[in-house]
DNA sequence: CAACATATGTTTTCACTGTAAACATAGAGC
DNA sequence: GCTCTATGTTTACAGTGAAAACATATGTTG
């Protein structure tokens, strides 16, 4: 095993090479219209050679979506580990911390929802983003037993929190949440709106 | 002007069939990867003829995002000619026909919040969606004079409940919000949630 | 009405892509 | 040491977006 020599003909990791450049390419532009080519040349190898990790450049564009889910997981989680005065106050810093990881990674976060990767194809895709999903549930599970929430079904009441946070994101990353058109500081506004309606 | 002619060298008429054969193959396949010569050929022209009318493809897809806008207000615009005994059915109703505008016309639904149609690059795209976003606006509006809305700074509240739509029909149309995972009826409750955090 | 400018087509050409196939080599297990 | 397999490279191909050169209607103008 020769490991990381320059000239090896057996890279040794290329996998992770391929991945890492791609996911550079992917915070770079401003989507996954990166070619594979182009990330074989700057791995330094042969335009083929990404064939024999990846079938195809779908299935490139999965593993960086999963690796997406499972970083904005640990991102959140870790926000998580801190104590909060109440399920109010976990509800806001766990949603901040989507948010900011959203728009601080636009294309990967919209990577990660595209049609461009089908959930179906990938269970590992599949499963990374409802691991992501359990943790919301869990904070408005928590939240309604300690009474500060509504009773709801909770799945519900996710699916709710889910679409605003979601759709808050996206539509930061597009710039359609700037100024002039939606005022200052929507982020709070809106997630105050959210809990109104969710609290007792 | 000869007009529809089967095989008159200028059509006269190609731009329309080309947007028309565009928004088929929008509807058909589930995303815009479909190619401008196959565009070309399904329109019966040579497969440079589409560039005498859009400058590249982002032109089109462009094109066909304005159009989906302003469908999008049109149904919105149809759904509120009726008679509402408050608010909260003309903002109900208006949010289901988003959601139903969205959820029928996935890929073009996508492709008008796509990173591949800059909105910078096209005015017409961007004005039509503001138009749109100006309906949302309307209702909020009319809801807080009437006493019925908390009076909150609108545009603050519109980027609430639009990014609540916006989130819920991604998120529809991606196959996220599915029965196991979520509940049943998932819209009522999640525009319930929201209204409740705007009311009085 | 003839001539021409322009708009709108076609053909040809190019660099590039994703991907498959054939081939090469290094390292692992026997 | 020999062979198998994983992981590289080279070569090949059909298809793409787009530019350029060319062709033909159409409508404007003298």
């Amino acid at each position: 095993m020769q490991g990381k020599s320059d000239r090896a003909y057996h890279h040794g990791d290329l996998k992770r090479v391929i991945i890492e450049t791609a996911q550079d390419m992917l915070r770079e532009e401003k989507g996954w219209q990166f070619t594979l080519r182009e990330v074989a040349r700057r791995a330094g190898v042969s335009h083929a050679a990404p064939y024999k990790h990846f079938p195809d450049k779908s299935a490139l564009l999965a593993e960086l979506a999963t690796l997406g889910f499972n970083e904005m997981g640990r991102q959140i989680a870790l926000e998580l580990e801190r104590q909060f005065r109440s399920p109010h106050a976990e509800f806001i810093a766990a949603s901040k911390a989507y948010i900011r990881f959203g728009t601080t990674t636009p294309s990967l976060y919209r990577l990660m929802f595209s049609a461009d990767v089908d959930k179906s194809s990938f269970p590992n895709l599949d499963e990374a983003g409802n691991n992501a999903f359990a943790l919301l549930l869990g904070i408005l599970d928590r939240g309604q037993k300690s009474g500060a929430l509504k009773k709801q079904p909770v799945r519900a009441q996710a699916a709710a929190a889910w679409s605003l946070l979601h759709g808050f994101t996206m539509l930061s990353i597009d710039g359609q949440l700037l100024h002039d058109k939606v005022g200052t500081k929507p982020i709070d506004v809106v997630l105050t709106c959210m809990l109104e309606g969710f609290e007792n």
